[in-house]
RNA sequence: GGGCUAGUAGCUCAGGUGGCUAGAGCACACGACUGAUAAUCGUGAGGUCGAAGGUUCAAGUCCUUCCUGGCCCA
């Protein structure tokens, strides 16, 4: 036992346990002490910059995993763009406006909310909003997030709102602003429109009725034998009231359709219900006339059956065999097809339905009725007019008003567009699309055909939490006013006091003085209600951010979203960008995929498979979740669950203990005085750094490319591989036993001190808390935080490929020799693998002149007590990988020294020392 | 239904332009050590590469179809 206190056993207070939920807040709250925040955001002279634009998650509960991910991937990149030797600061943003916390704070004010003015219900809007962020803020930080928390940018600010405004009316300046009409969710109860989250769904018993559209006009040529008896096509609708507003039949491109003999006249239905069509009509068809593709009656005409108007034909992809006649009835002002289908074809968006459901009076036949009790009247008109075929009910899905539960309608109203013809909104924006970096590449075509495709962007939202559209109506004439100049000064006035102010003042007190009508020259105006998308608002960001904040540089470097936001905050940003710019707010664009459960389902509350941040971090902590991050490619979906969290925890602990083990051994370390240069270090410490040079390098690699999960494994695979179950393990000889300042213990601790501030730095980005914790305990000079450091700069020279080639082949061999002290071990005639002594033999070669040369070394690489090469060996097992190789285990000779436990024949030799070996005796001296 | 996308051992991932018995780590089993010890080391067993066709001397890798997922639309 005395002879263990001669040892240079490792020593460290850096504890094995990580206790990551409790540790974590100790260092965070050092992080606020030494104000990283502020410090990795100020300005640094002479650094390139590099701007990663937060995309503001919105301000309503707690943050989920995804946001988890998120943030985490983008603090991954800034620390890592930092510690290359960018300026990157990170400004965190909030989306603040909207209808989820409108609807969250009607809830909560309930009845008080109707004697509340517009200006009050948005001040608890406002203070909901800010009461998330705060909470949100916290929970991002607790993630180890830097960055600029304490001035992130609010779109509800001030500031903001007026740069919301000022975009707009830029847009507006531009000619890309219009009035037009779109459908939406209505409830003329409550006289008001809805959105898709306030509409419920429920069964409803509505009028089921066939009704015929006489054609109308020349045949298509090759079918000229539907000539001579009246030809008709047959519609199928559940909504009476919307045939007074019909302007089309659309028709399915695809499909074959049939006309049908029936009563003297021709039926033209969709071949594959002509059937259960006429089943339903309760008659027998007659012959089929002639069937043909619905392409031959493109824009030709029917006549509306009650009205001296045209139908026209129209082909939809939508139109399907799932119910009806494949003759679908179309009117763009009552539906959301047929508004699209209307803005193809060039068709009026028609809607007769006033506010409170009521047709206008001017309507023929049914002026002033209410819909839909106008059912019957219509469907009396029908027959009457000879186009009613059959009259009955059907009980459908149908949407309801969520507050006074009344079916709703659909129906056109005056919205706020921004054209994507105008200015060539669209053909820019795809070329910008072009000249971004998409990563990964396939999202470029995402969006592509998202932007390729899409209509006019309705801007206009019937709410009160969000910045106004600051347009103004003439009260004379009822002219809108939506000049540029007029809505840059409103967006001045809300540089101070912000958007309230448009709830607040009177029309007279926004506009400039002086402003009258350009149609009718009245000097009076009312004000706009409605209110911006919230994509709008943050869709300008890169304007209200961006560009205004000096440390930031415009356009960004990248926005790293969730794959959904193609739809979202890319898509806006994009055309907020381009409509206004003529360039595109970002140069790099990354996604990730969305978080799934362990089996692969996504996370919802009914399914009861969520999994909170909170909780894993509780039990793991946050930087198992930082790790999880890194083990995913987050270029597909990820998952998560407790087995892999549990795997992370491992692979953590791994990584935690080689980094231990090297603490515990360079104690007595001090890099400036006991460096060993270069040159003068042991091959295998050579060997060593030359695999960290070649790890920094796939490592920084990997950090370019945004490729994480690759450094994970990599560093994760040094550790355990190169380092653990090989390099140190051979190495504790040599620490242990050589005298404390040997050249042979310092060559390792030179090896190992540079390994470990190498594997610390390159992990700082991933592993912050860890490696930070980790810095704290390494010995030398250094900053006060791995955070404020940089990446490590290692000697080229270090690459040594001859070298590693060589113990590549000695790690062969080694992996053959560790299988028959298996066998030896199996047999009982060893335990430890020093108890056994090793003999080798090689057939002439490459190999054996390897493992000549090496010889010396063999006994130390293999980690037994003897090994010996010989020229054949008659009774040892040959290798099947190593062809030429042989190898035969024995006893090692001689006695276990009690201080070094390797087996010696010199035992005895030294008369001071006449217990241990040789080799010790000369350590003691 | 459309756009984009994924499917390699229980888990996380490797497998440029097709070419030796498909790799790694973890988990698992068995064993060793007790001077990294709620650690460490060794050995081993795990895969018809989502399925089926096809091209080819040769396919996880190319083509077609299908199945099962994901995101966004409809």
């Amino acid at each position: 036992m005395e002879y263990k206190d001669t040892l240079n056993l490792p020593v460290t207070d850096f504890p094995m346990r990580a206790s990551l939920p409790q540790r974590e807040p100790e260092i965070l709250k050092r992080w606020d002490e030494l104000e990283l925040d502020r410090r990795v955001s100020e300005p640094q002279a002479g650094k390139p910059n590099f701007t990663l634009h937060d995309g503001p998650p919105y301000a309503n509960g707690h943050i989920h995993i995804g946001h988890a991910l998120n943030k985490i991937l983008k603090d991954i990149v800034v620390k890592s763009r930092r510690m290359q030797g960018y300026y990157a600061p990170y400004v965190p943003g909030w989306d603040c406006h909207g209808l989820p916390i409108e609807l969250k704070v009607d809830q909560q004010l309930g009845e008080k909310k109707r004697t509340m003015s517009k200006v009050e219900i948005r001040r608890e809007c406002r203070k909901y909003a800010q009461q998330w962020i705060d909470i949100q803020r916290d929970e991002f930080r607790r993630l180890g997030v830097l960055g600029d928390w304490q001035h992130p940018y609010l779109t509800m600010t001030d500031g903001y709102e007026a740069a919301t405004a000022r975009e707009l009316a830029r847009f507006a300046e531009r000619g890309g602003l219009y009035k037009g009409k779109k459908p939406v969710h209505w409830c003329s109860s409550c006289v008001t429109a809805l959105a898709e989250a306030e509409v419920e769904y429920g069964d409803h018993t509505s009028p089921s009725i066939y009704v015929k559209f006489a054609y109308d006009d020349a045949l298509p040529a090759g079918l000229e034998a539907l000539a001579g008896k009246p030809l008709a096509f047959v519609i199928w609708t559940t909504t009476p009231w919307t045939i007074p507003a019909n302007l089309a039949v659309a028709l399915n491109p695809e499909l074959p359709y049939v006309a049908v003999e029936s009563d003297g006249e021709l039926l033209v239905m969709a071949e594959g219900l002509k059937d259960a069509v006429f089943r339903d009509l309760g008659r027998e068809p007659g012959p089929v006339v002639a069937t043909f593709e619905a392409t031959a009656f493109e824009r030709k005409q029917c006549r509306h059956p009650l009205y001296d108007r045209p139908s026209l034909l129209v082909l939809g992809d939508y139109v399907t065999l799932d119910a009806g006649t494949g003759c679908v009835h179309t009117a763009p002002g009552h539906g959301q097809d047929d508004y699209l289908t209307g803005l193809r074809y060039g068709l009026e968006i028609y809607n007769p339905v006033d506010d409170y459901g009521r047709y206008l009076p001017a309507l023929e036949l049914f002026g002033g009725e209410k819909v839909p009790a106008v059912n019957p009247q219509v469907t009396a008109r029908l027959a009457e007019a000879g186009a009613l075929l059959k009259e009955g009910k059907v009980s459908h899905s149908y949407p309801h008003c969520w507050r006074c539960k009344k079916p709703i309608i659909f129906r056109a109203t005056e919205q706020w567009f921004v054209a994507m013809e105008a200015n060539d909104l669209r053909g820019q924006a795809l070329r910008h699309i072009e000249d971004a970096r998409w990563i990964p590449h396939w999202g470029r075509e995402r969006i592509y055909n998202m932007i390729a495709n899409r209509p006019d962007w309705c801007i206009s939202r019937q709410r009160s939490w969000g910045v106004p559209i600051s347009a103004f109506y003439c009260t004379q004439c009822g002219e809108a006013l939506a000049d540029g100049k007029v809505m840059h000064h409103v967006a001045d006035l809300f540089e101070h006091g912000g958007s309230d102010l448009w709830f607040e003042k009177d029309a007279s007190e926004l506009l400039p003085a002086g402003t009258t009508c350009a149609s009718c020259g009245a000097a009076e105006f009312r004000k706009e209600m409605d209110i911006l998308d919230v994509w709008f608002d943050s869709g300008v960001s890169h304007a209200a951010v961006v560009e205004q904040l000096p440390q930031l540089s415009s356009p960004a470097d990248l926005y790293l979203e969730g794959s959904d936001q193609h739809r979202g905050w890319f898509h806006s940003s994009l055309l907020a960008a381009v409509g206004t710019r003529g360039t595109a707010p970002y140069k790099a664009v990354l996604t990730h995929g969305f978080v799934l459960d362990q089996e692969g389902r996504p996370m919802s509350k009914s399914v009861g498979n969520v999994v909170a941040p909170e909780e894993v971090i509780k039990k793991y902590g946050a930087e198992i979740l930082r790790l999880w991050v890194a083990t995913q490619d987050y270029r597909n979906d990820t998952r998560v669950g407790d087995n892999i969290l549990q795997q992370v925890s491992e692979a953590y602990r791994r990584i935690r203990n080689t980094a231990r083990y090297i603490l515990g051994n360079i104690h007595d370390f001090d890099p400036a005085a006991d460096r060993v240069p270069a040159a003068e270090l042991l091959a295998i410490d050579r060997w060593a750094l030359s695999k960290l040079k070649g790890l920094a390098d796939r490592v920084r690699t990997a950090y370019d490319d945004y490729e994480f999960h690759v450094l994970y494994h990599a560093v994760h695979n040094f550790c355990a591989v190169e380092m653990s179950a090989f390099y140190l393990d051979v190495l504790k000889d040599r620490l242990y036993t050589a005298p404390a300042k040997s050249v042979e213990r310092r060559s390792a601790q030179t090896a190992m001190y540079l390994i470990l501030d190498t594997l610390t730095r390159l992990m700082a980005p991933v592993l912050s808390f860890t490696a930070d914790e980790i810095w704290g305990y390494l010995p030398g000079e250094r900053e006060a935080s791995v955070h404020l450091a940089g990446f490590p700069q290692l000697d080229a020279a270090l690459a040594d490929a001859d070298l590693e080639a060589r113990f590549e082949q000695l790690l062969a061999v080694r992996g053959e020799v560790s299988k028959q002290l298996e066998v030896a071990r199996t047999a009982k005639l060893i335990g430890s693998g020093l108890e056994a002594k090793v003999r080798l033999a090689a057939t002439p070669g490459a190999l054996r002149d390897l493992l000549q040369a090496e010889s010396r070394e063999l006994a130390t690489l293999f980690i037994v007590s003897q090994a010996e090469l010989a020229d054949a060996l008659a009774d040892g097992a040959a290798s099947d990988t190593l062809p030429g190789l042989t190898i035969r285990v024995e006893r090692a000779a001689g006695d276990k020294c009690p201080r070094c436990w390797t087996y010696s024949t010199g035992i005895g030799d030294n008369q001071a020392h006449p217990e241990i070996c040789p080799r010790c005796a000369t350590a003691l001296g």
